[in-house]
DNA sequence: GAGTGGTCTAGACCACTCA
DNA sequence: GAGTGGTCTAGACCACTCA
């Protein structure tokens, strides 16, 4: 049985997309929703800051909260977001290769990035996506064996995310994200379509489980013309 | 007088920022710190939330609150970053060029962007900011006039958020941000120093009050070589 | 002045960790 | 079994909005 306060968040949430609650109306006040809810003020509180948290609600004080209007599409609730995911809020569904999927020695940049005392292995994992038969992204993801003991190629061409989850249990907390641009190395330009396009949009993730271990390094390359990263973001006060 | 909770919180960054508090180290637990604060265990955890969402600690059931290791050069707090606060992070000093600020017919792409009915007028900001003689950023703001009724060229050259946040009193309450690349325009090769590069990364930022009103639609378009964002999720499950 | 959200309290019960 | 964080409660007082 999950708390109450994400139950009640969750119903909001769809309430909200199925514009129960429609963009720019107020919701219930918070002390009708504890008496719809038979709960207290302060649990509502908490579901309802998750919504605003997630970009759903504007709470205005004095007045109430209002639904924000939001582009499902353009805008999907920012955070982590793992590449299955993302694919399916694009529509086209992404061809998967796994060109490599192996227990490696880490080299000095794994190493410096995974934060390892010495040349531990590590599973490399190379991928590439691919959209109406162009190769766009080519992940290259790096695991700490010690987390992950064993990864397949058939896990790698599904989701590694789903497995690391469900199969193993592990419970993934938080990430640090970079996203630059660099030239195309030799790699890129043998495992993707570049089209003449002379830069790569470079994602870097450390991704960490709820003891706060980093396990996970991943990069993930695009084709600059394909590249979208949207995100929602409270200003601090 | 502020909050009890971000009064509590922000003596912690402090503390964490200071080192009193160390990376992978225990806080005190819940108990303690409501004892030493002098307040319920309610408005501690509060405080923790903050400290949580924004990357600073990882709360562990059982166990406690350890402090997140983070490069603060590396991983600043993320979230809605006006240019001169990153600029302040970057420790460079960057010069900003204002080539124009004027009060001009939204056209129809403006229009689209800031949700208007009409050709409304709207405040059109243009600026380039240059390290070291080069001219790296090109950012365009574009704000409502009903919300904005005046804004200078030296307000421009200084910092627009400030002017809006503390002389006009707005209050700023969140964004929605997309990230794409771009081929360079006629005007991004004129306003800025490309060195030859064939693509421009774009951020567009949709910016919005506290009553959930759209006010500030903005592009700042860096040089590809000069663009990083950096960024904190925590996952939700 | 009635209604709204924002903060704070003191206490309860629970699941989890660790010796 | 002692200590930890996670959830929930019922109530208080406050600042703000709006008629």
């Amino acid at each position: 049985m999950r708390n109450k306060y994400v139950l009640i968040y969750q119903e909001m949430v769809q309430k909200i997309e199925k514009e129960t609650f429609k963009a720019n109306e107020f919701l219930p006040s918070e002390n009708e929703l504890a008496e719809q809810y038979q709960t207290s003020r302060e649990t509502i509180r908490k579901a309802l800051n998750l919504l605003a948290q997630n970009g759903y609600i504007q709470k205005i004080r004095g007045k109430g909260s209002t639904v924000i209007e939001r582009n499902k599409f353009d805008f999907p609730v920012s955070g982590l977001v793992s590449f299955k995911e993302l694919a399916d809020k694009m529509g086209e569904k992404p061809i998967t290769a796994v060109h490599q999927c192996a227990k490696v020695s880490a080299n000095d940049f794994i190493q410096k990035q995974l934060k390892l005392k010495d040349n531990q292995e590590v599973w490399e994992i190379i991928r590439t996506r691919s959209f109406s038969e162009q190769r766009i992204i080519l992940d290259k993801d790096y695991l700490i064996t010690k987390t992950v003991p064993y990864i397949s190629k058939d896990i790698a061409e599904t989701s590694i995310y789903n497995y690391l989850e469900n199969e193993l249990g592990l419970i993934i907390s938080f990430a640090k994200k970079e996203i630059i641009v660099e030239e195309p190395t030799a790699e890129d330009r043998e495992l993707l379509d570049l089209e003449g396009f002379h830069n790569i949009v470079v994602i870097k993730n450390y991704v960490y489980l709820d003891d706060a271990t980093l396990f996970q390094y991943t990069e993930s390359r695009h084709r600059p013309d394909k590249f979208r990263f949207v995100d929602f973001a409270r200003r601090e006060h």
